[in-house]
DNA sequence: CCTTGACCTTCCCATCATGGGAAGCCCCAC
DNA sequence: GTGGGGCTTCCCATGATGGGAAGGTCAAGG
């Protein structure tokens, strides 16, 4: 079918083009994500420009973090006309506070772990304050003592 | 059975006592991590004192983001008198290491992030920069633009 | 003694985003 | 017409957790 349906590609090319890999292709599809694309006679899918363009999309989106429901609200905003600004902000909006929520746990976890690492002489001997920690530590607190 | 083979509990009170939830306590001898624990006659696990340490042990170790993996791995060095702090400091070292990754790449995606939400003027208009971007941009970089 | 309610047991299913693989059809080049 | 690679669908797995059903057990109270 390719070049017989003009400009109308397969779905390992839409993957090669876009970096989104077929299996996710399908997946989106399935999860309602992404329409169901024109089907060839042979029953493969076809992808066109808009497609691809709406993959690329998908495919940023997520490098972004974001979550395939957030993906939703926005691909549906992208595509109204009449959308405002506003609601688009407040998803990017609210994204960035999940990120920074997760980033201070993270560096939380890390503080806490790199003080102990520092502490515990690293040499043959078994004495070693991170499993001190680990079996006696009150509670679990993941903020670098003061 | 409760105080019948003495001081030993039940998985409920476990659970209680060590914050980690009974669902948790059976997948975790499911997959090898605890070891199988003394059954009452009516077939109730029932954990003693040094249960309840290893379980605390296993809490906390997740709550600084150790994978089940790397926590089998610290539990083995906890029970092994003749381990080396070394090796439990690379353990450590590593989940750092692999923490403070993940840190810059959410760095990354909250920064790209809130650099478009700043330029987004967030009213009710629909034009909006994050869109363009995420429409547009060549290529899927996280980090903000220098 | 029997009921009631809380607790335990096992087993299965769902999450979220992704990959692996099998069985079978299709297309193109040789 | 044959071979190889690509496509289809369907099922399974991950990691760590929760939900829930069906059925056994225990302790307290009538």
């Amino acid at each position: 079918m390719k070049g017989h349906e003009p400009g109308r590609i397969t779905i390992g090319e839409a993957a090669r083009l876009t970096g989104v890999s077929a299996k996710m292709i399908r997946y989106y599809e399935s999860i309602g994500l992404l329409p169901a694309p024109i089907r060839a006679e042979s029953g493969y899918r076809t992808y066109g420009a808009a497609d691809l363009h709406t993959l690329r999309f998908v495919r940023r989106a997520r490098d972004l973090g974001f979550s395939m429901e957030a993906i939703g609200d926005l691909l549906a905003l992208w595509r109204d006309r009449s959308r405002s600004s506003a609601q688009v902000k407040a998803i990017a909006l609210d994204h960035v506070a999940a990120l920074r929520r997760r980033i201070a746990e993270l560096e939380g976890m890390a503080g806490t772990l790199s003080d102990l690492a520092e502490r515990c002489c690293g040499d043959e001997r078994p004495d070693c304050p991170i499993l001190d920690d680990l079996a006696e530590r009150p509670d679990a607190g993941t903020s670098p003592r003061p």
